[in-house]
RNA sequence: GGUCGGAUGGCCGAGAGGCGAGGCUCAGGACUGCAAAUCCUGCUACACGGGUUCAAAUCCCGUUCCGACCUCCA
């Protein structure tokens, strides 16, 4: 199918129309976590806003392979197991975990595949010696494998900078560096330290080496998009670029970097506590919630966070899912999956998810009028927009992922209050007003919420 | 110092020369026994100073403020 979507690219800074290198197929690799902590919004936004453009290119009929790396030997994690006290590929287990269960709850698809450092060590040594054949790499024998950047035909390309502006690094090692901006491929064990053996000496994987070999296994020399976040264009991505070209690969068509989560202007870091994980957001809103919320700014916007915002934000998505529900309850159906064409439109438009956004309040607003009016067609019709919309944003209320509870308990808890409010009909049918509000009042301090309409009382349970 | 990005109404968040996105909040109205839900109406905007233009939040020049990155440490 033709697509007329068009895409950011980092590399030269403009939209232009996205064209697949092979029509139909498309292969994306996204820097995944390095797994030395519990996830926080910031990484999980990142996981939300191409889980979002995977999902419309396979709208949009491409097969897409999605490729998702786990950095599980680095020097962030031999730091955390020495302060947990556990070998470090107990931790990187550990963290990978929390990653895989934070990705899982927002609703993002897993990867087509996962491919970890660790399992590519092999790869990663027949890069090097491609480098060091082609007079790009250099092992001053001391178990280090750098990387001679000014034997590049092009680098820094991606960041636009010069190689002689950069910040000399404090201390660069300049003993075996023929020049301190070269980069580590591969770094000489310390004693103590994991290692894997190489024509080099025993060592593990530098930086930025991993990176450039799992996706050559996966998506071959040349592939479409690769992603990550704003902060890993330099120098993670230079120097995958810079390893992967002296190398002869094309390596990426088309670099996309999401903008991170703020708070209170600044970058999200470690600094500000454990508040902003996962594990702790999903104890104030839902899942579904969340990540309406990460998703909701355009992923090169900065997405200033506050609990205020993501709050409105869930007031939202829950106006939305109110009319879903009661078009189901209408129909008596489940909604179809649909589009509008401004959907598409601002979709296509890199994806431009707010005015989408407006576009999924203004159907709402259609199907609850086709509501008041018990248009059945229409509301079915707008139903299915909205659900489509909701799907390619992987916030639909339907899908199972999503479902709460055992269905023993709700049902048990439905009978319950199915019996209270018959209780209330009575006395309202009675005009006893205050036994009626009575029932209601306390029915709703227990957290369910209730509608009179034309046909009955509808009752939900809010969170 | 270099590179890149930002500043929009009470809040969040789009737009990028011309009819004031959208959401949340608030006020009023319709509906309701009252609520809730829903719909309708209304309310405040484009950091500052110049300039270009019939027309600038949007383009140009300058200023201020904020943020990010700058290599085995990030």
């Amino acid at each position: 199918m033709t697509s007329q979507l068009k895409l950011y690219n980092t590399a030269d800074r403009r939209i232009s129309e996205f064209k697949p290198l092979v029509p139909g197929k498309v292969g994306i690799y996204l820097c995944g976590a390095t797994v030395q902590a519990n996830p926080h919004i910031g990484h999980i936004r990142s996981g939300v806003n191409f889980d979002i453009l995977r999902r419309w290119m396979i709208a949009c009929g491409y097969e897409v392979t999605f490729i998702r790396n786990v950095t599980d030997i680095d020097d962030k994690i031999l730091q955390k197991a020495e302060l947990e006290g556990a070998p470090w590929w107990a931790i990187a287990m550990k963290y990978e975990r929390a990653f895989t269960e934070g990705y899982r709850i927002l609703n993002v698809m897993p990867p087509t595949y996962e491919p970890r450092a660790t399992g590519h060590i092999t790869q990663m040594i027949t890069l090097m010696e491609q480098l060091i054949a082609s007079g790009h790499a250099y092992a001053p024998g001391n178990g280090d494998v750098y990387l001679e950047v000014r034997s590049l035909k092009r680098y820094l390309t991606l960041s636009n900078q010069k190689l002689e502006d950069l910040q000399p690094a404090g201390d660069a090692d300049t003993t075996h560096k023929k020049d301190p901006r070269d980069f580590a491929l591969w770094k000489a064990a310390k004693p103590g330290e994991p290692f894997w053996p190489t024509p080099w000496g025993n060592g593990r994987p530098g930086w930025h080496l991993e990176c450039s070999a799992m996706a050559h296994a996966y998506l071959g020399e040349a592939f479409d998009i690769h992603g990550g976040g704003l902060d890993l264009i330099f120098p993670h991505h230079e120097n995958e670029i810079a390893q992967s070209e002296a190398a002869g690969y094309d390596f990426a068509n088309i670099w996309m970097h999401n903008a991170w989560v703020t708070a209170s202007g600044e970058k999200m870091s470690k600094s500000l506590g454990n508040s902003l994980q996962v594990i702790e957001l999903i104890k104030r809103v839902r899942g579904i919630e969340l990540r309406w919320y990460l998703g909701s700014a355009h992923y090169r916007s900065m997405l200033e966070f506050s609990f205020e915002a993501l709050e409105e934000s869930s007031v939202n998505f829950r106006r939305i899912e109110g009319f879903l529900q009661r078009a189901k309850e209408a129909t008596g159906a489940l909604p179809d999956f649909d589009l509008s064409d401004e959907f598409r439109m601002a979709m296509n438009d890199d994806l431009a998810v707010p005015t989408a956004l407006a576009d999924i309040s203004e159907l709402v607003k259609l199907g609850n009028t086709a509501l008041g009016n018990n248009n059945l067609l229409e509301v079915a019709r707008y139903a299915s927009q909205v659900r489509g919309a909701l799907f390619i944003l992987g916030c639909d209320p339907f899908d199972e992922i999503f479902a709460t509870g055992s269905t023993l308990n709700e049902e048990l808890v439905g009978k319950l209050v199915e019996l209270a409010l018959e209780q209330r009909t009575e006395a309202r049918a009675r005009k006893d007003f205050a036994a009626a509000d009575a029932i209601r009042d306390q029915i709703q301090a227990l957290g369910i919420a209730l509608e009179d309409t034309p046909q009955g009382v509808r009752w939900s349970v809010g969170k």
